[in-house]
DNA sequence: CACTTGACCTGTCCGC
DNA sequence: TGCGGACAGGTCAAGT
C-alpha cells in the first residue's frame, strides 16, 4: 500500500538507478496502464533520457530530457521495478526474494539503450502511468487540490493544525486519510500517529485541542521518517525500485497487530472500521 | 460545499 | 477439496 514513505523510498531508488538512462522501447499491455496510450508514448518516449525522478504526494514524477514528465500513481499494488542485465534465474539464493520480471501483474516494460528493464506492475490494476508536457503537471487536478508535504522543513505544527480548519464535521481519521487535507497519508500511517498521539480515530475534527494537534504533527512525522528509514512498509505487495521489500511493520505499534499488547500500556490492540478502513488502536491509551 | 459511500480490480483467506 | 463471500485500501465519481 503505497503511501508517501513508500513512494519516496521507491524515489530514492529510481533516482540512483534509472538517472541518465535513455529509453529504447516501451510494450503496455492496455489503455488502464496507461491512459493516455497512443502512438504517441512511444514516439515520445523512445530516444528520450531520464534526467529527474521527482514526488509530490503519493505521485512520482519522472522526468525526461525532451520536457515530458512520466506521471506514476502506484494506488495499493503498484510497482516499479528496475532490473540490470543481471536476472537471477530460478535456482539462485535470490530468486525467490526478487522474483522474476516480468511476470503476470507486468502492465508497462520500459527498456533502456543498454538492456536493462524498468517494470511498472499492478496485481490490481488501479495504478496508472500517464506522459504529459512537464509544464501540465501542476494543472491535473489532483495536483491543484492536494494539501502540502507533512515532512517538508518548513511546515509547522501551526500549518498542519490549519489544514484542518475545513474539516471540523468529519473524524480526525477521515481528515488525515484526505489529500487535499495533507499529502500522502494513508491507512497505516494515519493508524500509526493517531497511536502515538493518543487520538481516537473517530473523534471529531473540531474536538481535536491546540495540544493535541501538535502532538499529531510531530507523530505523524516521526512515523513517516522512521517508515523511511526502514524502506517503508511491506504488507504483501509493496517492494522498492530493486524488488525488495520494506520492514517498518516489523516497527508497527497498532497496525495490524489485533489481539496484540499495546507496547505502551499492555491493552489488547482492537480493529474496527473507521473511515470505511480497517482501523487498529489502543482501547485504552485512545477514547472517544 | 461538506461529507459519505460505492466503484474500480484481483488475490487471499475464512467458513461451510 | 471446492466455492462463495468478505476483505485489502487510494482516489474519484456520484450520492445525500
Amino acid at each position: 500500500m503505497p503511501e508517501l514513505p513508500e513512494v519516496e523510498t521507491v524515489r530514492r531508488g529510481l533516482l540512483g538507478l534509472i538517472v541518465g538512462r535513455t529509453v529504447s522501447a516501451v510494450a503496455h499491455d492496455t489503455p488502464k496502464g496507461f491512459p493516455n496510450a497512443s502512438a504517441d508514448v512511444e514516439a515520445f518516449l523512445i530516444d528520450a533520457t531520464i534526467v529527474d525522478v521527482r514526488r509530490r504526494a503519493k505521485v512520482l514524477l519522472i522526468d525526461l530530457a525532451t520536457d515530458y514528465t512520466l506521471v506514476i500513481h502506484l494506488k495499493m499494488t503498484g510497482q516499479l521495478v528496475f532490473r540490470g542485465e543481471v536476472v537471477f534465474g530460478a535456482g539462485h539464493p535470490n530468486a525467490s526474494l526478487i522474483g522474476k520480471l516480468p511476470d503476470r501483474s507486468t502492465r508497462v516494460t520500459i527498456t533502456f539503450s543498454d538492456g536493462s528493464h524498468l517494470y511498472f506492475n499492478d496485481q490490481r490494476k488501479f495504478g496508472w502511468m500517464k506522459l504529459m508536457p512537464r509544464l501540465e503537471v501542476p494543472n491535473i487536478d489532483f495536483m491543484k487540490k492536494v494539501g502540502p508535504e507533512p515532512l517538508e522543513a518548513g511546515f509547522t505544527p501551526e500549518e498542519f493544525a490549519g489544514c484542518f480548519k475545513r474539516r471540523a464535521k468529519t473524524s480526525i481519521k477521515a481528515a488525515l486519510l484526505d489529500q487535499t487535507v495533507v499529502a500522502g497519508v494513508g491507512n497505516i500511517y494515519a493508524d500509526e500517529s493517531l497511536w502515538g498521539a493518543k487520538i481516537h480515530p473517530k473523534r471529531l475534527v473540531g474536538s481535536i485541542t491546540s495540544d493535541e494537534f501538535p502532538r499529531l504533527y510531530t507523530e505523524l512525522r516521526a512515523v513517516m521518517n522512521k517508515a523511511i528509514e526502514k524502506g517503508g512498509s511491506t504488507d504483501k505487495n509493496y517492494v522498492n525500485a530493486e524488488g525488495k521489500r520494506g520492514s517498518y511493520l516489523d516497527f508497527a505499534r497498532v497496525f495490524r497487530r489485533e489481539g496484540q499488547a499495546c507496547p505502551r500500556c499492555g491493552t489488547t490492540i482492537i480493529k474496527f472500521k473507521a473511515a470505511g478502513r480497517g482501523t487498529h488502536i489502543c482501547p485504552h491509551c485512545q477514547t472517544l
